[in-house]
DNA sequence: CTGAAAGCGCTTACAG
DNA sequence: CTGAAAGCGCTTACAG
């Protein structure tokens, strides 16, 4: 049976009450010195840790910040999550992972997350409504969305210049020469996939030109190889095709593998977000680096930010983008 | 100001005692099937929902398990965080996520996971020493390693057969004529590399072979194309490279193609754990498929095992590798 | 600087 | 089946 140790024990092995025991732990009370460091060694000694959900149920701070994160083992979400959940622990606050599956209901998760009294929560997947904001306020927990900004108002957020980064892509190309540019976006209603698109055609517009075609694929790379192998096969005579992101371009690389079409010469592919494995493989990706350790670090600003003023007008950060040049376009 | 409504209110709005409502909440209890509705229904209608960190200090279910996950950023340990995750959510625990950092102090790590009251530890990452499982053994909360096991009877854990998955790509490798075999390994002192290691020189013993050369990655897919340039540049005349996992060996798929060599004509090269990624790309890996799924179902349920039955003995589980043949080798 | 007391929101024996 | 009471382990006014 194991022998869970408390401030009791301590108070009465220190020879203090229990009071001072919670103050010892407690950064900025006032003890005497001597005495907190009495105590501390006592506790030490005895295997003591304050009990934080004892301390959480107090009305105290529970450190607690729930995460949303969709797919993790695709190479976006991954590395944004390692860089939430990076920042996170370095200041003090330990994350609840909540995986956010296709059929997830995003607001059966998020009000489980509050029924732990999170902190705050950071979404960085899934579709949010109005409703979970609402949630989140009234538990008192700041709501940060990541990739996603909700209309009116609604939640904070953090968010990369979807619509530059495809300026610098679209103008790279035109550069170059390329005017049959073929779009490939994300799954539907996506964020992400409205804004790419939006600022492909914006630029392509500004250049007097427009897309030759358009073909959804749900961010995968295997969906990458399939759209992409539609596209080469199209005879659209296209010399280029702009990908929502990373992995669909690594895909698209694929399907020109597959079809002995070559990168760039005959067509040019780029990517967005910049992951990791984008400088590798086959061909070096041409893309736009989403700066995922910046967003992660607004993200928990924003939070801390409305911890302390609940009622300021919501902001949406907009991180910057720089164009990553490689050999695929 | 957010109002946080409590039993107390639900009692009072249901014309109940407090204790009713909390039974309402509660699926055995014997409560009268209409009372337990009408309660439900005034909660759902106030918007209360139990607080998981006051239910937790009862010393009830706190429903949460921590994870320690190594650089969720790289492919492998992405998939299987997916996976556990997963497994862990749709079984009702909630993931407290730790990530190791190579200067991570998993003592601390553990006691702070610890002090949240978790129901038990998931370690998939960084090295655990006797001491660890002793302070979760302490603490009453069951400790299961993923991919490596503890010396001695220390801690339940689950692993891939890897010697036996090196055993069937060696016998692949020797029908094809394979004979100036080179093994790249992973970070020194994991118990991966040792095991893997181990495998591949007891089957390669078994055919009077041995290995030419070895040297040493990070199991980062770059470090696979910098090491992987190093052997190709020795002029051993090498006719096949094995690595310790998949990232390694798609870099060195990488490096052969940087220097003009065919595989798997000139050189064979295979992988290990078939990540997602394995069979994308320049050339899709032949490796080794480590059962993730599997791994983090057995994980749970040893976890499970372990909370009603606290002192039965540590137990190891193998979960089967299977050989999966691509073009790489 | 320190201790006794009250209370955080819930659950669980204990009676009935 | 139901309620009053005690208690989980801690922190925070309140006195001194």
């Amino acid at each position: 049976m194991p022998v869970r140790v408390t401030a009791d024990d301590v108070a009465k092995a220190a020879g203090v009450s229990r009071a001072m025991v919670s103050r010892a732990f407690t950064p900025g009370a006032s003890v005497a010195v001597r005495k907190r460091e009495h105590v501390l060694r006592v506790a030490q000694a005895l295997g003591y840790r304050p009990n934080l959900i004892a301390r959480g149920l107090t009305g105290q701070r529970t450190g607690l910040v729930a995460v949303v994160a969709g797919e993790i083992s695709r190479p976006y979400e991954a590395w944004l999550l390692e860089h939430i959940v990076r920042v996170l622990s370095a200041n003090g606050y330990q994350p609840l992972l909540l995986p956010a599956f296709r059929d997830a209901n995003m607001t059966e998760m998020i009000d489980h997350a509050l029924a732990y009294q999170v902190e705050g929560a950071i979404v960085a997947a899934g579709s949010v409504s109005r409703d979970i904001a609402d949630r989140c306020q009234a538990s008192g927990a700041p709501l940060v969305l990541i990739g996603r900004v909700l209309e009116k108002n609604g939640a904070d957020a953090v968010c990369c210049d979807n619509i530059k980064g495809m300026w610098q892509l679209v103008e790279r190309l035109v550069k170059q020469g390329r005017r049959r540019i073929a779009w490939l976006g994300g799954t539907a209603d996506t964020f992400s996939d409205q804004e790419r698109r939006q600022g492909v055609e914006e630029a392509l517009a500004h250049y007097g030109l427009s897309l030759q075609v358009q073909r959804r694929g749900d961010f995968s790379l295997s969906s990458g190889v399939s759209e992409g192998l539609a596209l080469l096969d199209s005879r659209l005579a296209l010399d280029a095709i702009m990908c929502a992101n990373d992995a669909m371009a690594l895909g698209v690389v694929e399907a020109a593998a597959q079809r002995g079409i070559k990168v760039p010469d005959d067509v040019a592919i780029t990517g967005f977000d910049d992951v990791p494995g984008a400088a590798w493989g086959r061909c070096p990706l041409t893309t736009v680096r989403n700066p995922v350790n910046e967003t992660a670090l607004e993200a928990l600003r924003l939070l801390e930010t409305r911890v302390h003023n609940p009622t300021c007008d919501n902001q949406v950060i907009r991180v910057g983008v720089t164009l990553v040049p490689r050999s695929s376009a």
